[in-house]
DNA sequence: GACAATTGATTACAACCGTAGTCAATTCTG
DNA sequence: CAGAATTGACTACGGTTGTAATCAATTGTC
């Protein structure tokens, strides 16, 4: 896949709300929201920024527009991820992993899980 | 600490130059930069704004002005962190986790250190 | 069929970002 | 001291982002 293009906060607001319900129009994006910060026309402008930069596509149907995502939640993870990676830990992942294990919370089945990831990725306790 | 103001990805890499030598000089600056990008007058603008953010402070020395930074690289991190965190992957720790251990490469010896880090945060078989 | 309601398309606008150039003051140089 | 060189301060300018309002076409309603 090439290179998604870049991804605003807010436009992955949107991103997230068409991910969780296939396709939709813009009154049903805004409705899937689980915040209610913005106006329907501001979830307009969004999904219509996000068709013009080919991260959405969308189909007349009727008197309204549906919107569906043309790039996936891991693609655009990868994207993110990997700008996010080389931004903030300069591309170091064991620092970047050490920082969040650090920082945020971590519930023990959370730890016996990324263990067992570990394991099968080897290592030479693994 | 208070919340650090967003740092572009431009000014993400001065932060580096800055937080890996200490207290500079644009020109200093520039000659630190891992790249060859931009001009002696587009750094001192990111200098400038990140000041004017109140992420870096500046000394008039002489003729120059040297800048050193105002949080710490750890602290910005954080502050990065969770933002992508809950951005890109919905504030889950385990499944971003998941993610990096997938999609990134990690040596044998990281995996290990993260072992023992995971160890040491508890889980049942640690 | 005329008017009201809906809603996509177009337009707005300020702040932030990338990328510098110009202006003006200071400092060397001869 | 006068001109040249340096360099910080201010200005520029198009693209992105957040946040919508207005315009215009379509669709109900009576």
């Amino acid at each position: 896949m090439p290179d998604a293009p870049r991804i605003s906060d807010s436009e992955w607001e949107v991103m997230k709300a068409l991910w969780d319900h296939g396709h939709m129009t813009g009154v049903e994006v805004l409705a899937r929201l689980p915040h209610d910060l913005w106006k329907q026309k501001t979830v307009n402008t969004f999904l219509v920024r996000l068709e013009t930069k080919g991260v959405i596509t969308s189909k007349r149907v009727g008197r309204a527009n549906l919107y569906r995502t043309f790039y996936t939640e891991r693609e655009c993870r990868r994207f993110e991820g990997s700008q996010f990676l080389s931004k903030v830990f300069r591309g170091q992942v064991a620092p970047m992993m050490l920082h969040f294990i650090e920082n945020e919370e971590l519930s023990e089945s959370d730890i016996d899980k990324l263990k067992k990831l570990l394991d099968d990725r080897g290592g030479s306790n693994g």
